[in-house]
DNA sequence: ATCCCCCATGTAATCGGTTGCAAGAAGCGT
DNA sequence: ACGCTTCTTGCAACCGATTACATGGGGGAT
């Protein structure tokens, strides 16, 4: 307003060219000879010239932004993978856009609009909840699923192993000597709370284990839910010796209020968790977990996603290693 | 490509009217007559129309986008802060965008070309230790700064009440009786260390007590270096009996830390942390500690932002209010 | 010397909406 | 019936960069 950013003709005039041969310059530099080049370059460097960006997307008909549907924006799970994710747009000067998708009440029909091509290029989705109509329409744009992922999109999926994950707890606590474990899993309609459920069932039964119905008890992933659970075994007559909880939050949260109820973790009871948070190495005791690499699954959703803008068909579901982080928050079964 | 999205042109033709009809009916609906709006809106609604929003900015000379730039993603306390930004923009149908200051190695110049008109339309700067001329050049569009802040810049501010938030936890301390109370800090250059530095200083000149140089111990906000912390302070001759942390992080790293080496909170020792994140309800013991509300600051920061665009003159500082929590970690100076 | 090809550059159409201006219609007062 | 205001609508010029196509000059081969 104030002050006018000189645009392409300014500096086209300034160095005695075309804006076609200024554009060229800035874009394709291998098609302009040196000395034109160098002309402009200087003209460009005079004016202070910078690229519009809006014009610059209407005219190559795309938006320059990957947007990343997040469940929640405040759980630094999920923010761990849009560092991964930003790091791969960054090189591509690609922007991220976010986009919380629990924030406020607008659902299906904001995500919708969200999801659409003169919006954003493409989309990296990490929650499994929500509708299959926010991406059928024809306007939405390529989009892979990170983490979270449902049956029902046919999008490639970048994954950890999360059954692999939940097994190698699982025997971890078999092999400490355990034969009543428990689980608390996550929100029952999330898929990563079916799969791990499914790496812990297989586990157990491998192992010829009892699976006891009223040992699995559902939470949120949440801190306050592991407390409720940790509540609810506390309660019971016949207690479980061990709990593989489906997130770092939800073990932390059960851990302490069993301590706080003067249950000795882990001498009378083991509890392993999933993620590897920060928080869990220095949790008293540390806590037994999965490490799963959050920023390497963001980058390569992000890769990924940049490989099917380019045309690329690439893998339907790619699994991301996981292991096991021995700490202390598990032991031998007690006697 | 493979499908034709509709233009203004398609539902132009179909409702037989202008292009410009169509553009108004949806943009300011109360210049168009009822009969043809409703013409219109039959025509958007069976072409499935949505506008181009690169077109749509190009024309408006905007981007329809914030940015937002944090020191740190993977930090929640800073992702709470997004929250409250996104909610405010999505009701104003803005984008948020992303940057995190230090993910790679990209410094001033990228940062630069960031904090640019032509990518978006305002800035909430949350990191107080980028250089003043990222936002010098004329091209650097309006900015609020958020939590964090750099004295050099003369925009707005929103940050939480630090000062009386140090005082408060001081105090705190001070009424439980210690006399013999150290402080973690953040890193040296951040102006929210400077500033609840002083608030502590203040606080224990107010009631007497030394403030002794051995027992201020800088950290950079994480577990690990509150961990570090605690063994300074278990090597020490003359202990203090008390500590402030600049964050919950590193409080808790620290107590844990204490814990582990048989030091009993509160009894031999209380500690006091700063802005009440989730681990702190949930830790053994509870943390005492300054709540601030992050969503509201980064929601105040974008109304702030906004009230700017549309040109009015804020405030150069908010301050918002602060809170004593106290909870288990900290009790009476033992005798 | 002639022809052909390639390279560097310019011309102008184009991306898809928005909005200043003007014209026509309708309503109102006298 | 006339002049004036108010409301609706259309025309066409933009916003700023990219790129298909055309053009002209230079170099190499014959």
């Amino acid at each position: 307003m104030t002050k006018n950013t000189p645009r392409v003709r300014d500096v086209a005039r300034l160095a005695k060219v075309s804006t076609a041969t200024v554009s060229r310059t800035l874009t394709r530099p291998d098609l302009v000879s040196e000395t034109t080049r160098k002309l402009v370059m200087k003209a460009v460097e005079e004016t202070g010239y910078t690229v519009n960006i809006s014009a610059q997307n209407l005219r190559r008909q795309r938006t320059g932004s990957i947007l990343a549907l997040v469940p929640n924006l405040g759980n630094p799970f999920f923010t761990d993978i849009l560092g991964g994710i930003n790091v791969v747009l960054r090189e591509r000067k690609l922007n991220l856009l976010v986009a919380d998708t629990t924030g406020t009440s607008g659902t299906r029909v904001q995500m919708a609009a969200l999801a659409h091509r003169s919006r954003a290029d493409g989309l990296v989705v990490m929650d499994g909840t929500l509708a299959p109509e926010v991406f059928s329409h024809s306007a939405c744009p390529p989009f892979v699923q990170a983490c979270e992922w449902n049956g029902q999109l046919d999008a490639p999926r970048v994954v950890a192993d999360n059954h692999l994950g939940a097994g190698l707890a699982t025997r971890h606590l078999i092999a400490l000597g355990h034969r009543r474990i428990a689980q608390l899993f996550g929100p029952e309609e999330n898929p990563l709370t079916i799969t791990r459920c499914a790496g812990f069932a297989d586990a157990l039964q491998a192992a010829g284990l009892p699976h006891r119905a009223e040992w699995m008890i559902e939470g949120d992933f949440s801190m306050g839910s592991g407390q409720a659970a940790a509540r609810r075994i506390l309660a019971m007559k016949d207690r479980p010796t061990a709990v593989f909880c489906h997130s770092d939050g939800m073990a932390f949260g059960l851990m302490a209020e069993l301590q706080r109820n003067g249950v000795r973790v882990p001498l009378e009871f083991s509890v392993a968790g999933f993620d590897d948070i920060e928080l869990a190495e220095h949790a008293t005791p540390g806590l037994t977990t999965i490490r799963q690499e959050r920023a390497e699954i963001g980058a390569t959703a992000a890769r990924t996603l940049l490989a099917i803008l380019k045309g690329a068909v690439p893998e339907a579901a790619t699994v991301l290693p996981v292991r096991l982080v021995e700490r202390g928050s598990t032991g031998p079964a007690p006697a």
